[in-house]
DNA sequence: TTGGAATGTCAACGAGGCTGACATAAACTG
DNA sequence: CAGTTTATGTCAGCCTCGTTGACATTCCAA
């Protein structure tokens, strides 16, 4: 696998043009098996991943703001809005006004979009699960530390600051 | 890291909801990572990233003609003769009718087409080659076999048989 | 010689990004 | 209180890149 150079003492990762090739093509049929489940139940209900994005983030942390889920996204909020009215036409996220800024909208999962969630979930939880299994957990380990290494700065502060902790 | 629990002898992965979710969206954040530097690049000849995708495969092998690449990229010929007509278009690839079979057409990077190639390379290697620097050897054969583990059948077989062999 | 395969092209459509401009309400600031 | 800033929503229009359907061309192979 990755080739170990000693270079005076010190233990170098010696990494070719080919093996860096490997990684990014890696990256991208990955990314392709990752979307490839939760896709089909969305389509289902007219949605993209678009939704699905929106959906897992509310999820995870009820009551964020607009703006908040803007940063995560990295999307405009033309862009974000257009996903969100269809979601909140559909009874699937509520918009409630803040209590101490009256500006801001906390949004929320309702009960059926909870129920699209997790089915959303279990579909993209399996093929990882049974990936985890497959690889090991010492492969999971280093699975999460390149992907964390590769993240732009702010988005991993974020990824970090979990709510979860565990991991 | 990941949570190893002893039962009767044999050595399971327990795999929470919140680690499984922490996997998702590390998958997610670092996708956006690793599309950033090249997506910058891009920018500035007016392509996107199904531009970069087949770029990336003509330049790994040479030749290839357009039924295999629809097969690697997954969309549809339609959706590719677009791009690859623009690209054909600003002199980046060369299209070559068939010896064997004349129907085919075997795409090749012309040397403006190399070029831009080399750049998106270099862009998006710099990252991984950090990422994998930063996470060590044992991560990125971890981050390797979870990849490959998450991948459709059909892909992680063409995959698996490149021409490259190391890795 | 005919059927099917490989490729290309045209048209239309939709999702989901983008920018720019503008509206509204609420909060903050002097 | 007046003016500014912030948070959000909305309208219009644009682009990329996916989709389907229909159809032409070329050429191999039975």
């Amino acid at each position: 696998m990755a080739d170990l150079r000693r270079t005076g003492g010190e233990t170098l990762l010696f990494l070719t043009d080919a093996q860096l090739r490997k990684g990014i093509e890696a990256m991208f049929f990955a990314y392709r098996g990752f979307t490839a489940d939760p896709d089909r139940i969305l389509e289902r209900f007219g949605y993209g991943r678009a939704h699905h994005r929106a959906i897992h983030f509310i999820n995870r942390s009820p009551g964020l703001n607009v703006n908040t889920l803007l940063t995560i996204l990295g999307i405009t909020k033309q862009s974000l809005n257009r996903v969100l009215r269809t979601l909140i036409e559909d009874g699937m996220v509520e918009s409630r006004v803040g209590t101490r800024d009256r500006r801001e909208r906390h949004l929320h999962l309702t009960e059926r979009g909870a129920a699209l969630e997790g089915d959303l979930s279990i579909a993209q939880q399996a093929r990882m699960r049974d990936a985890f299994r497959r690889a090991g957990p010492d492969a999971v380990a280093g699975f999460r530390a390149v992907l964390e290494e590769m993240m732009d700065p702010e988005l991993r502060r974020y990824f970090d600051a979990d709510t979860g902790g565990e991991t």
